[in-house]
DNA sequence: TTGTATGCGTTATCAC
DNA sequence: GTGATAACGCATACAA
């Protein structure tokens, strides 16, 4: 049969459209785009035409005309420093996809496993196809490529705080790990150990500080040795809660960087021949999948990712739209929410 | 600062380059796309010019003029149904992104959740930005939309096998079934029943078929019984375990349709007191994340999304550049690759 | 081998 | 309110 084929019966232009209609194509296009008042006759004619042969205008000739190719760039950069991130990616991508469908929109995506060159040169290939606007999903904190997009003039907004006054979206890391520990203080704990994540993100940051927020509100003394370092990795966690258990004096609970932390401190827990969340509460962040599949389901914080890639794609189409946004520059921290599962236990283990 | 600037310093065009080497517009074209000899002096003038001015042909421009765009539309369908689909599709953008760039191309996304509707009218969009061919992203066994983009005169390929006679790149579902169940043979079992997948879905009868085939050839009896149908869903691992465990005969084994399936009946079989893989042994399939992370790490079939996804972009390049397709249709079966961890216990066991 | 001229499908700037 | 018409940046048939 035909597969694949090549008939292309050709498409309908303006032109067409116009002829048909018994007007010019510039009356076509006025209707279009409603960027002229006309007369409601012509236009009800016009739109019927449109509708009669299916027209639809070519984005390419659009783009090239006029300046709107409502084309975003989406490009993945560093993303595969992060473990467990495939939902992440996934979910944000997904909202990208909501938000930019919603707005007339179409994105592109440049993955994120082509390597350090590819990054910069598949930014060039977004300028080519003429994108509005550029969204960066990355983790790092300080991201090179910010300044060197502006000066293409291209509007740039990263998903993922970074260094600098750049636009982004992000989640309140800071809130999501008081909650966390808020959350272990409110079961009783009073020593509570966390585990640091990867050097250089924001994410890592701001979660120890929102961890140390939480134990000193409560009075709580901030034990240095009880902030083990580590990165994002399972093994990361399962090394960093050895450390832990072979020190002196032992927490009662860990909060994780992230859920593959979690759950690799609570291979080393029980190794150790401790019990979870018997003798050792564990909280984890992100809610990845994972999460609710292991023994036990994990207490975490659940990122809005979907919101996030949706968000980001309304504040890129508005600073392509408008120019430069009005005021201050669109840098939002959406909330993070608690999940409660087993791996703390339960409240009633207070009474 | 310059935050989302638009400052926008005017990119050069091909006149430039014209202008500043001397000659025609024409010319530059030539040496861009290598359709017309040209000589080595004005061709190494030319180039170096470019290089001067950095210049870079306007995709848009391109795609108006020639009818190349270089761009691919990526439309996930129906790629809700599937349960801890998120890295499988992460997996498949990622080899879609590689090859795409590879090849010098880009690709656009339709996101999944868009609902019905939204299917057609971004395969519209995607038409209208100038997709050279269009790569469906979906489970289901007929796929409407499959003969209606044809007559768009877009080549169509899509990645999951499918009815009719259309391009296609899969993973060989009925091999990896019979590798499965076949391993399961191979550590003494003879009792094996199969948890099969949802109905309509082509990988739901290839994996019923490769567990039949392996139980025919090792000379076992089909018993009917011990097809348990359901979903793809945890949940309905699940219940189908709990209705396998209350029949008179029970298994020493179950293949499951999937690694959320296979979580799920885990779950069912400790419920009654059982254990794994003592007294029964389990099989995944997908090697989703997950897989890894659970207990016991499940042993699964691994399918390699990343080369479906790369090789799914080459053809379809492949088809949007040459017209139709050479010979026969592009239909491409993957050999997926069974993962051993610790569900089936170890190989041991037989001594 | 190179230059000229036309067209691709729109939008936008003028006139009317 | 509407209609010619010139860009937009490039590819290409044709001429030289």
């Amino acid at each position: 049969m035909r597969q694949g084929c090549v008939l292309r019966v050709a498409r309908p232009t303006i032109k067409d459209v116009a002829r048909r209609a018994g007007v010019s194509t510039a009356t076509v296009s006025y209707v279009l785009n409603q960027t002229v008042p006309v007369s409601t006759e012509t236009k009800r004619r016009v739109e019927s035409v449109i509708k009669e042969l299916s027209y639809r205008p070519s984005g390419l000739a659009r783009g090239l005309a006029g300046q709107r190719t409502r084309i975003l760039g989406v490009a993945a950069l560093g993303f595969n420093d992060l473990a467990l991130s495939d939902s992440f990616f996934a979910e944000v991508i997904k909202g990208i996809g909501e938000a930019t469908y919603r707005l007339g929109y179409s994105f592109m995506l440049s993955s994120p496993s082509l390597g350090e060159e590819a990054g910069r040169s598949s930014i060039d290939v977004f300028c080519d196809k003429g994108v509005e606007g550029i969204i960066l999903l990355n983790g790092r904190e300080d991201e090179p490529e910010l300044s060197e997009l502006s000066r293409e003039g291209i509007p740039v907004l990263s998903i993922g705080r970074c260094a600098g006054d750049w636009p982004f979206v992000d989640t309140d890391n800071v809130y999501g790990a008081y909650e966390a520990v808020k959350h272990l203080i409110s079961l009783g704990h009073k020593k509570m150990a966390h585990l640091v994540g990867k050097p250089g993100l924001t994410s890592s940051a701001d979660r120890l500080a929102g961890y140390r927020r939480a134990l000193a509100e409560a009075g709580l003394p901030v034990e240095e040795e009880w902030e083990v370092s580590g990165s994002s990795t399972k093994e990361s966690g399962f090394q960093a809660m050895h450390r832990l258990l072979a020190q002196k004096e032992r927490p009662t609970a860990v909060f994780a960087f992230n859920d593959a932390v979690a759950i690799g401190a609570i291979k080393a827990i029980r190794q150790k021949g401790l019990k979870v969340p018997e003798d050792m509460a564990v909280v984890g962040y992100g809610d990845d999948p994972v999460a609710s599949y292991v023994d036990p389901p994990l207490t975490t914080v659940r990122q809005p990712m979907f919101e996030i890639g949706a968000l980001a794609a309304e504040k890129m189409a508005a600073l392509a739209h408008g120019g430069k946004i009005g005021g201050e520059p669109a840098r939002v921290l959406l909330r993070p929410k608690l999940i409660i599962r087993e791996s703390c236990g339960s409240s009633l283990w207070l009474n």
